[in-house]
DNA sequence: TAGATAATTAACTATATAGTTAATTAGTTA
DNA sequence: TAACTAATTAACTATATAGTTAATTATCTA
């Protein structure tokens, strides 16, 4: 819970994590779209990675980088019940999408 | 929408705002609930108070402190939104919330 | 009004974070 | 196998964050 929330505390991982949501992008994809070096990027990865938020895999000399969404869904919604009964609802919602059962309306 | 992350980076300001979730608090009575000093928790509360988390009334010499639910459900919402279209549902329950008009079922 | 209490502000310290460039590792290809 | 490319690691710097104690401000009460 720690790492995830520290990990949303960064606009540029925010970033990373929306251009993520669409698609699966490589580590220098990703780089190209920021303005700060490729080892500020790798790091920036590696706390998103920690955190569980997002996951890879290396195909050859490149190494593909995804969203881990349901991760996202079940911090968020941990966290929101938490504070109030009125959560409960989302927290709901997030099962059901998690179990990957939800159509897209 | 930085500060809201921000601030939800601490556990601290986590358990701050999970306290506050049920009852309303001096701030001396949080920082009871904290090994930290005083000034210390002033500044978590004044963290929360900038990302619009919670808000505060003085009576007297005592500051009051109160969770401001709806901009926490909100936030969450509008940056879950953003990274699937399964956030949707997730939205309106927020949006519903935030009318005050949802039953606590 | 003098003293006590609640809270914040000021000044400071230690550590964590985010960035840099240079070096390294691993994989590809001429 | 030599050179190139992708990515990460290493070493370092600057700034932000979270904490401390001491001082200040505001309010209450004997």
């Amino acid at each position: 819970m720690e790492s995830v929330f520290q990990a949303l505390s960064s606009t540029v991982r925010r970033k990373i994590l929306a251009y993520l949501s669409k698609t699966s992008l490589t580590a220098g994809e990703i780089a190209d779209r920021f303005e700060i070096s490729k080892p500020a990027l790798s790091k920036h990865l590696n706390v998103l990675m920690n955190a569980g938020l997002i996951e890879s895999d290396k195909q050859g000399q490149y190494v593909h980088y995804r969203l881990v969404k349901n991760n996202l869904f079940a911090s968020m919604n941990d966290f929101l019940v938490n504070f109030c009964p009125e959560g409960r609802p989302l927290k709901m919602e997030s099962a059901e999408i998690e179990a990957g059962k939800k159509s897209n309306n």
